[in-house]
DNA sequence: GCCAACGTTGGC
DNA sequence: GCCAACGTTGGC
């Protein structure tokens, strides 16, 4: 299995729009980036992911977990863009902001300190682990 | 609201 | 195929 972040703009997609979906989950649309569609292709049902909320908040804010496997973007005729589904396991007990973040220097090295910008992005299982443990689990 | 970083587009 | 221009994202 293998782990991943998600982000999202909480005014756009927030996290408690995900728990809301319930155990069906609901597909990741709005991916126009090649870097993150890519990753996405990569996923299997079952992989883990940390959702993230960029701009306002700026925390990991739960887990979810991949749903269904990549498929085409429903909300896009381009037949570019393919998308996951997701549906939430569990909210962080305490989010993880990335100020924390920042300040761990174990967490350096992951792609939402090195890559602001990409919206889909791998986490190896140490840099899970620690989170986990940082959120409370 | 600003701006740096980065991805994409399009002219050549 | 290069690279300048432009648009978008997201941290601050």
């Amino acid at each position: 299995m293998r782990y991943w972040l998600f982000k999202s703009e909480p005014e756009t997609w927030s996290w408690d729009q995900q728990v809301a979906k319930g155990g069906a989950g609901e597909e990741w649309t709005g991916v126009r980036n090649y870097q993150a569609r890519n990753f996405m292709r990569e996923m299997e049902v079952g992989d883990r992911g940390f959702f993230y909320h960029s701009q306002s908040t700026r925390e990991i804010v739960g887990i979810v977990e991949v749903s269904a496997p990549s498929h085409p973007d429903s909300t896009t005729d381009d037949e570019r863009w393919d998308c996951v589904d997701i549906r939430a396991v569990q909210a962080l007990p305490a989010p993880v902001t990335l100020e924390q973040i920042k300040g761990t220097p174990e967490l350096a090295a992951m792609v939402l300190v090195k890559n602001s910008r990409l919206s889909v992005q791998p986490v190896t299982a140490e840099e899970w682990a620690l989170v986990c443990r940082m959120g409370g689990l």
